[in-house]
DNA sequence: ATGGTGGAGCATCCA
């Protein structure tokens, strides 16, 4: 067994949809652990096969009946798979245990349009939803080994935005949100292993709008996507990539992969 | 200030 890891942690926007674009991906990068975001689909309709078929043996999703949400963690080793977090209703949420190290999929609530509590409910479960999870990883112990990735859908920094001005009243970055964000990667001495190693001066994005006319020359994107490691964990992470490329495949997902490698031992 | 697109699945809802 190789004494590294690689993680992807990628939004999809409906898995089924997405076959094409994940195989190019597959045939560039074979991630040991790949977590998936938004597969849309019911657990029947799960595409296990394709997944098989690159060298995937473990499979674990959940997804919903009505086509929302759903996670996913895929890996080439049988993992050992562990409790929910019991506040998720939703599918936005599984884990496992590799090693020594307990790794999180997340998919927290994108929120609606209005940045205003008392008149979106959406924002306010996203709100909630951040400050259990806060509350959660509180419960953990400051030297556990914790990996916790997905689509936080949150960009923190002023540089994880294309205008830090022109987005203080999106849902994304606001500032409520950002210092929700805060709170959670202070609740357990969190460590942001993808600006690990891009300067917080440097623009940095995980998500660009299906909404621009051209989405590369506009480049108004948003870091959305995230893999934090515990502050233990932290030195082994050798590597960082953000597959950029993937959002000019001819079926896109508005998010693209974000990786890192992480040695063991 | 506004509207712009994409996915599930058939009327909207969500992102």
């Amino acid at each position: 067994m190789s004494n590294k890891i690689e993680i992807t942690t990628w939004n999809v926007n409906s898995v089924r949809k997405r076959l094409n674009s994940i195989s190019i991906f597959l045939k560039d990068f074979i991630p040991d652990i790949l977590l998936l975001q938004e597969t849309k689909v019911s657990n029947e309709l799960f595409p296990y096969q394709f997944f098989k078929d690159f060298g995937y043996h473990f499979i674990h999703h959940e997804g919903e009946k009505t086509g929302y949400n759903g996670v996913a963690i895929i890996a080439k080793s049988e993992l050992e798979v562990i409790p929910k977090i019991e506040f998720i209703n939703d599918a936005r949420h599984l884990a496992v245990k590799i090693n020594n190290i307990e790794l999180h999929n997340f998919y927290i609530p994108a929120g609606g349009d209005i940045p205003d509590v008392t008149m979106n409910d959406k924002f306010k479960d996203k709100l909630n939803f951040i400050d259990n999870m806060t509350k959660w990883f509180q419960g953990k112990k400051p030297n556990d080994n914790i990996i916790i990735a997905g689509d936080f859908n949150v960009a923190p920094l002023e540089n994880d935005v294309w205008s830090h001005k022109q987005l203080l009243k999106i849902i994304s970055h606001t500032p409520v949100e950002v210092e929700k964000l805060s709170n959670l990667y202070n609740s357990l001495n969190f460590r942001d292993s993808v600006r690990k190693f891009t300067d917080d001066s440097e623009k940095l994005y995980s998500w660009w709008s299906y909404r621009a006319r051209d989405w590369k020359k506009s480049n108004r994107g948003r870091r959305l996507d995230h893999i934090w490691t515990t502050a233990n964990l932290y030195h082994n992470v050798e590597k960082a990539n953000i597959f950029k490329s993937t959002r000019d495949h001819e079926v896109p997902s508005d998010h693209v992969p974000i990786s890192i490698t992480l040695s063991l031992g």
